[in-house]
Order: C-alpha cells, then structure tokens, then sequence
RNA sequence: GCCGGAUUAGUAUAGUGGUAAUACACAUCCAUGGUAAGGAUGAGCGGGCAGUUCAAUUCUGCCAUCCGGCACCA
C-alpha cells in the first residue's frame, strides 16, 4: 500500500491537491474558511468550516467536478512571502488563519501561495501548475473537531488522494477495494468465525463453533509457550466489588469507559474492564521472598470495557474481551531482563505465526498533560528511560510516541496495521510502580526488609479477539493447517461405494487430533470439491476405487489444482509434522 | 459521544407511493459421481416505534444497529 506522506513526490502532490481542492470548494461554498490541508500515509485532507452547511455524500462528485475544470485550466502555482504583520491584517476577517499566523515567531515572514483566484498560506513546496492534479480521487468525509478538541466546533473534513497518471490512480484505488475484501469483519462473517446481534448488545461478539475452535488452539498455544517461561495461569472473577477499583485509582480513572456499576444490598460492584487489580491481590495473599521473585501470573481473561459506539470496530475493538494477560511482580534488578524476555517471546511468538509488518512503539508520557498520569515525574523518567535501554540493548527498531502511555506507566507497544489501515496494538508491556504503592505489595529482601516489587503488566496476544482479527486479515481467511478450524474433508467419489473407507480414513485422522469432516451428499464430486475449496479448508482428500484398493488417499490442498495420491500413513506423517511445527 | 451515510429472505444484491426481484444457501424429489456449480419443484424478505397518505418497504421524525471518519483507546 502506498505511504502518500513517505513518498516525497506523492507528498508534494496531493498537498498541492489539497490546495485545489480547497479552491475547489470556496467556488462551490463561498462562505468557506480553512483550516489545515495536509498529507497523511492514505493521500490528503482538508479541514474546512462551512458555516452552517456539511457536506454530504453527493456533494463529492460535485466538488471533483469543479477539480477537474480547475486542473484542466492548468493555472501556475505561485509563491510569494509577505510580514507577520501584513498576513495578520489581510487575514483579518479569518479566525483560522489568525490562529495559524499568530502561532509563527514575530518578525517572521510567512509564504503564500496562489493559484487564480485562489490564496493560501503555506509552507509549501507545491508542482507547478494545476495542471499536474489530473488525476484524483476524493474518497470520503467527515465531521472532525477542531485541533482535535472534541469541545471545539466540528470542522468538515474531506479526505483523498491524488497520483501522477491514470493508471497508477486505478491501480490504488483497486488496492483499496482488495483491503476491504480481507476485512475481518467480512471475513468473520463468511467464514462462520463470530456474530453480532443487535438483540444481544452493540459491541459484544458472540463465537461462533469455527472462531470458538481457533481461540481454544490460541489459549492453548499461548498459555504452553507461558507455562515454558516459568509463568503459572489462575482465572478470577469478571464481576468484583468496586473497593478494588477505589483502590487500584481506577474507578476515579477509567469510570466512563466502565460499564454502570451494580449496587444490591448495600455493596456495589462491577464488570472489571482489567484484570491487574485481582492479581495484585492475589499477589498480597501470600509471603514473598526475594528469592521467589519474579512470579509471573498470567491469566486468559474476559474484561468489559463500555468502549464508544462510534469505536466498536468488529471484533478488533469491542465491549467484552478476552485478554492474554499477565503480571509479572519482580525485584527493581530484575526489571531489564523480564522486559527483555517478554520481548522476547513477542518476537519468537511472531515468527510462529509469520508476522513481518508490525513496529514496535515506546509510548511515553504527555508531559504538558501531566495531571492524566499518576506517580511524580522522577518516576516516569526512570521508567521511561529503563524501556528505552532494553530495546535499545536488544537492537530492537522502535519508535517513540509521546501520550501513548498508560496513565499507571509508560509501555512498549508492539502496533500492526489493520486491513482498514487502522493502527492498533496487538501486544504490550507497561511497567507499573503505581499499583504496587497502592495495593501495598511486598516482599522480603536478603536483609528481612518489606520491599515494594514492581509490576510489569504484559500481553502478547493482545486480546485473543483482536489477535483473531489480524490473524484473518494477515491470512486473508486462509488459515495455516494448525490454526484451520476445519483442517480436512474427506471426499468420497461416490458416498454409497466409497463412503464406508471415508469414514474409516476420518476415524484414523480423528484419533491423531486432526479436525476433520466427511462429506458424503448425494452432490457432483466437483461440487462438493468447489465447496471444500471455497470454504477455504486446507486439506481436501477424495477416495474411491483406487484409494481403498491401496489404503492411500487423493490429496489436494487448497489453492492448488494439482492433487498427488499417497498412502494414508504416509500422509498422516506429513500432516501431523505440518501441524507440529505450526505451518 | 460527534459529523455524514446505510438498514430489503440465512447470505450477497435489485427495484418500487398501490405488499417485492435475482443468485447462492435451505427443503422435497429425480440423477449415483474422479477434482470449482446436474435437474425439477417448493418455502422464505423491507430494523423498531410514531406521523403524513385512500394507500408507506418507498416520504417525514425519533430510536436501535451497522459503515466511513473525528474524539476516545488504561
């Protein structure tokens, strides 16, 4: 997929797009005022307050109309500077600019550029004509808060791309459409993965026998690999009396992203949107020497979180989860090598499943927003600076992002980009100095010292929901054998004759923990091959005459065309090893 | 939550101010087969609540859900 902002030549296009889209609408909407036009990775946009108007889904057309007569005039676009001064008092009447002009050092000068009848402030560089912009598209719009501010006035927005000729601009544009085919959502559905009703709940996923298969065999790979790192697995209440989110700081937190809490009987209680809480006092039950640190408790958990509607995004983003958690309590030195272990298993997890475009991002505290975090600023440095050491030591590649954190500490995300072009974390390690202080942990150090640990809260899977989601995108529904809900059908030419030695080759297969199904209906051998083959199964073995003759079995995998005959044992050996090494 | 859009059978889509179509799936029957759709018949549909109208799936309003962004994402 192309990088509009990467790519110095697409940047410099679609931001003098942006600008002829701008003229465009000013044409169409005199009363128009504009805000910022830039370029993104996905093209350009524009932020444009139109008074009282929007803009609806017809008016697109109508404004790419008015593009193309700008583009085919083919005006120069020129640049010119002009003082501080002289751009406050010609923009006068535009509180948009004012605001722009005024956040510029004084005594600066601000460049302009025009194109006919049309000016704007800019930094530029922009092509040289209108006559470069031929070949766009504008793609969608929306409502967006002014700098972002959801109390600020909602701005219009519209969203598009611009390419350097015809073909290139086709061929994107069919990139887009393909992304919208491996939509998890769409995938999920035709893959009978989960389901949503509206009588259940908006937000809430229910899975389905295939989807429920495929996290079964998640939970359990996940939960081997954790077991092989000295973690041990314990499962807690979703519902919990509100006295340990009073405790953790959440309730004073998070409340609004909770669900309503429950008061009977005097007590209140709620859904828990996290887990942390039950394992810190999990952790307080017992003793701890410092001898027994770290103790990593890990934990497939359902959470809740009352997410926006406007956020729900299938099962990537919903209102019940279930998280690959864990928290590991250790002593403050062996804080360095626990990251770097649980980064480990990230990667060593990625590889298992073939990932190759995700990034890992350091996500640090805002420290102009200081009062949504906890903890004094001594702290947050250390902390940071302690992830920053790790994946630098380790030669991991990263980048940092400031306001990303956890208000409880800062974290390492690892973030994929999902089919839609949405940036999400999959994993994540956040270390954690708050909630020990609050819940009072301890352990007992070589000089019989009550010594506070330090928490470091991780997921690899992310939410198995989530994972799940990716997953189907990465592989656009064509699950590798080991994943595959559904990993074989066995095919009998003709039911009556050969459906006794189907049965018989699904039976040995059953017995070695393969899934697998006999279809045996009275249907065309070929329409019974072409449902196995759109329903995306791996493995297709057909059986007639000559199969049973020889106990062998007709194996086609999906995708190919060809079909290779071998005897059952030998297949078994091959599709048991496939399975073993996760292929 | 905010701005815009959408909601027609199990699924994907078409169409209309006079109660609705196509494909696949489903059911019954016939066909008994060697790698992507054998045939016939049948059943099944306008998100919810109001309003306008002689008449609403179609127009209007509210609600719900979904979609695209925005905001949010511990």
């Amino acid at each position: 997929m192309l990088n509009f902002k990467e790519n110095e030549e697409l940047n410099v296009l679609n931001h003098s797009c942006a600008h002829m889209m701008a003229q465009a609408v000013k044409h169409l909407y005199p009363q128009a005022k504009f805000w910022v036009g830039p370029v993104v990775e996905e093209g350009f946009y524009y932020d444009i307050d139109l008074g009282d108007d929007v803009i609806h889904d017809e008016d697109l057309p109508k404004i790419e109309k008015e593009m193309k007569k700008l583009a085919k005039d083919g005006k120069r676009i020129v640049r010119h500077e002009i003082s501080r001064e002289e751009a406050l008092e010609q923009f006068k009447d535009d509180e948009y600019k004012v605001d722009l002009i005024e956040r510029m050092p004084e005594g600066t000068n601000i460049s302009m550029y025009t194109q006919g009848d049309f000016t704007d402030l800019c930094r530029g560089p922009h092509v040289e004509s209108t006559k470069l912009l031929k070949n766009f598209k504008l793609l969608k719009h929306s409502g967006a808060y002014w700098k972002g501010d959801k109390n600020n006035k909602v701005l219009q927005r519209i969203y598009g791309v611009c390419l350097p000729d015809a073909e290139t601009l086709e061929a994107h544009l069919a990139d887009l459409e393909d992304a919208k085919q491996r939509d998890h959502r769409k995938l999920g559905k035709e893959m009978a993965m989960f389901m949503f009703s509206e009588t259940v709940g908006a937000g809430l996923p229910m899975w389905l026998p295939n989807g429920f298969t495929i996290r079964r065999i998640l939970a359990d790979y996940i939960m081997d690999k954790e077991l092989s790192q000295g973690y041990v697995h314990v499962m807690t209440p979703s519902v919990v009396s509100t006295k340990l989110y009073k405790i953790s700081g959440h309730l004073a937190h998070y409340k609004d992203d909770m669900f309503p809490i429950m008061e009977r009987d005097g007590d209140e209680y709620c859904l828990r949107p996290m887990n942390c809480p039950e394992h810190m006092v999990m952790y307080k039950s017992t003793l701890h020497s410092y001898r027994d640190l770290p103790v990593r408790i890990a934990e497939i958990a359902n959470d809740f979180r009352f997410e926006a509607g406007g956020a729900l995004t299938g099962i990537e983003r919903s209102r019940a989860f279930t998280q690959n958690d864990s928290h590991i309590f250790c002593r403050p030195d062996q804080i360095a090598d626990e990251i770097k272990n649980v980064t480990k298993l990230i990667l060593d997890v990625y590889g298992d499943f073939g990932f190759e475009t995700y990034s890992f991002r350091l996500s640090l505290r805002d420290p102009e927003n200081k009062e949504k975090y906890f903890g004094n600023d001594d702290l947050w440095e250390k902390s940071e600076a302690q992830l920053r050491e790790v994946l630098k030591e380790m030669d991991v590649p990263f980048y940092e992002a400031i306001g990303e954190a956890a208000f409880y500490g800062p974290k390492i995300d690892v973030q994929v980009r999902s089919a839609l072009g949405h940036d999400v974390t999959l994993s994540t390690i956040q270390l954690d100095y708050q909630l020990p202080e609050r819940f009072e942990l301890e352990y007992v150090d070589s000089e019989s010292n009550k010594v506070r640990p330090v928490v470091i809260h991780r997921a690899i899977l992310g939410s198995l929901d989530r994972f799940v989601a990716f997953l189907l995108e990465e592989t656009k529904g064509n699950l590798p054998l080991w994943l595959a809900p559904k990993q074989m059908v066995v095919i009998p030419v003709a039911p009556e004759a050969h459906g006794a030695y189907a049965n018989e080759v699904a039976d040995i297969l059953r017995s070695h923990g393969i899934r697998v199904s006999v279809d045996a209906r009275n249907e065309k051998l070929g329409y019974r091959v072409r449902e196995a083959q759109m329903s995306k199964i791996p493995v297709e073995l057909v059986v007639g005459e000559g199969e049973i003759q020889e106990r062998s079995v007709t194996v086609r995998r999906y995708g190919k065309k060809e079909a290779v005959r071998m005897t059952l044992d030998e297949f078994i050996k091959a599709a048991a090893e496939e399975i073993r090494n996760r292929k």
